[in-house]
DNA sequence: TTCCACCGGAAACGTCGATACCGTATCACT
DNA sequence: AGTGATACGGTATCGACGTTTCCGGTGGAA
């Protein structure tokens, strides 16, 4: 599957000026021009044929350096990410471990809002688990889910928790990306975070009041049963409602 | 786009026995066998060669029928969705608008589960939004939304609500589907549901009984806390309320 | 120098979604 | 009832896709 090793790799550093360009290099430019061709024409444009357009090659090579097409776009979901974290830099901070948490959530989902097709390659179809992406992205959260289990934090299996973080990011981001853009309402992510956080960890999640909002909403629901208000009535309650309810 | 008219619908009657069969039931015979195909051969089975041949019809047929593939495809969807609600003959209980709510999301989730490939044919990609099942699904979320609004149990915005339910469902089923069997925890399906039902619902409903007097009653009382509206909105709103609570 | 092994380029294969064409049978009109 | 038009269904086909095969040439090894 993995291109192995060539008898001629002993000797590269003799080989001519164009041919010095090694195997890795050639890999890099078509994963960026297949990349590139994702970003800027969409899914469907990643044909190998357009791949190997782009990034100047023959289709052949294409499956000589993957050995498939779903090689390249695991290639291109690991080069994406891999490109994502150290734009990022992401940090191990020493932080408190549920703000760590909390920053390791935003960064997954802001991975998936800032390259849907990608995202969408990665995550959309149940069958590509063992995508080397999937993998680095998991053993990050790994990483910070031992971080909140050392300090006691932790109010579920480490696995469970590793599902219950995954799961909520996959959905707010596929979720997200499915709304039109003038219904993409920001509480989703936040209220999606703050849930898995309750879910997860054992700090206790701030009781809001929910004060006038709750009766509020129960009003407007409730207000096309009532006959007592005129119409003109109405749409102006409807328009306060609206307000206060926003408000909690 | 769809099947208009034609001149021998009208004579249909004194048809021999096979062409007897109408355009709605030649239609049922193909999405059966497309849909048949999906879930036993995988979805890269399903192509137009292989829907004809196992529905007996020949390739352009299909488009004649479902105008693309991706109207078959839609087709699909709509068939398996309607034929799963009736299967479990859900029923708007008259319980607890809350239970009501566990009781959906329940049902959407084992959708998914039970359908692996149909679910991902509906939900994977974020582009297909206007699919008539997942307009369908998003109907039946927003009755009991609604129901729980009216009963003062609503935490957010309905249209928030709506977002977290499907959010949180949709990320449930993917990350379901997408572990290895040995590896699925129940307790994955039920945390997320109670964590969902936590984000959305109240402890404590925040009407006393439901209805517009019921709800006018309580906005009124808890009218005094809010920052939103003018001096003179609250007056004029808390006159309005008066006579919605007498109403009842 | 001769031989061998391997690499890159060109062509091609089978299949896909989708469509143009055409004979035929049905219906409207006189 | 005869005749023209119309629309349906079947055949053949198109361009594009993923993938493979084949071959000429180039390098190092004997």
């Amino acid at each position: 599957m993995a291109s192995s090793s060539h008898g001629r790799d002993g000797a590269a550093a003799v080989e001519s000026d164009t041919a010095a360009i090694g195997r890795d290099q050639l890999r890099q430019r078509v994963i960026e021009a297949a990349a590139d061709l994702l970003v800027h024409e969409g899914r469907d444009a990643v044909t190998t044929r357009a791949v190997a357009v782009a990034a100047g090659v023959q289709p052949p090579a294409i499956y000589r350096l993957f050995g498939d097409k779903d090689g390249l776009l695991d290639a291109m979901a690991e080069y994406g990410f891999a490109r994502f974290l150290e734009a990022k830099h992401v940090a191990p901070d020493p932080q408190h471990p549920v703000e760590d948490l909390r920053a390791g959530w935003d960064l997954a989902v802001e991975f998936g809002l800032a390259n849907p097709a990608l995202y969408t390659l990665m995550y959309s179809e149940p069958t590509k688990e063992t995508s080397a992406a999937f993998k680095a992205g998991m053993k990050i959260l790994m990483g910070r889910i031992r971080n909140l289990a050392v300090g006691g934090w932790l109010r579920v299996d480490e696995e469970l928790a590793a599902m219950l973080i995954h799961a909520t990011a996959r959905g707010a981001v596929l979720t997200w990306l499915t709304l039109p853009k003038d219904r993409r309402n920001p509480a989703l992510l936040t209220t999606l975070r703050e849930s898995m956080i309750a879910a997860v960890t054992n700090q206790e999640p701030a009781v809001q009041d929910s004060g006038p909002a709750g009766a509020a909403r129960a009003l407007r629901a409730a207000l096309p049963e009532q006959t007592t208000l005129s119409s003109a009535e109405q749409h102006l309650l409807t328009e306060w409602l609206d307000r206060l309810a926003a408000d909690g």
